[in-house]
DNA sequence: GTGTTTGCAAAGTGTTTGCAATTTA
DNA sequence: TAAATTGCAAACACTTTGCAAACAC
């Protein structure tokens, strides 16, 4: 799908340094960036955006279920474009991050959720050690 | 067991501050805490201890396996008493977490480990919506 | 006595925000 | 033209660090 569509049924105006990371993103392969990844593959690609635009616009995309937000580390946040149900390999020593799709884990035994609360997501974090990829 | 023997079967010297700040945390009880949740229930208890001393302590206490980091969110990091495997329901809203015993949820189909690398932990979160704690 | 610990203030890091200028529908 | 977006710098919150004084063994 084109990006400006995907932004637009999203609910989210096509403005230029949208499509630009978007088209930065949403290339079909699921990523896994650092709002600092974005920004340094920006201006790769030659796209002029500041590092608060940056965030602003993956905070965006995640409040319009575009992007996950991934929690592995106190000091990174992690965007997932994979918006899916999944789980995650995480290598401490050098930060890759690998999925592991939802369907090929199971998880049992799970506690009930207690009256009035709702299960918002079960995530599989797989942390490993060895810099191995 | 005495704290001070704790700490030194840990391998860290008994010091007035790891003493107190043990007594608050080693109580038997599973505790979740942050800094400054350790900090507010120092000065509670009448013990003064500066923010740095709270933070330098609980890392001390992790690398000596006294305790588990836990990361949840990216502005705060959890120190949980229980180091056995184990793992959490963490309810967002109001930042309560509990635990749920390891041997109470089994994980099936996660993938191999690649050469040379090493599972470390498997850890499952589940996020609740819903401020019933 | 020697090396460790402690407190303070300062530095550091990742992220958010206020505001003026710009752009979009 | 009214409302949303963007960039910049400043603000922010959490955490770590450098250094001098105090303390443990």
């Amino acid at each position: 799908m084109k990006i400006e569509s995907r932004l637009q049924s999203a609910g989210l105006r096509a403005t230029p340094k949208r499509i630009a990371i978007g088209g930065l993103l949403f290339d079909g392969c699921d990523r896994h960036v650092t709002a600092d990844d974005v920004s340094i593959l920006a201006r790769e690609s030659g796209i002029r955006v500041s590092l608060a635009t940056v965030y602003n616009t993956l905070n965006q995309f995640v409040s319009a279920g575009l992007m996950k937000r991934i929690t592995l580390d106190t000091d990174r946040t992690y965007f997932d474009t994979n918006v899916s149900e999944h789980h995650h390999l995480f290598f401490e020593e050098n930060g890759v991050l690998h999925d592991i799709p939802g369907h090929s884990i199971r998880v049992e035994g799970l506690p009930e959720a207690p009256n009035g609360a709702k299960v918002r997501s079960v995530e599989v974090i797989v942390r490993m050690t060895g810099d191995k990829q």
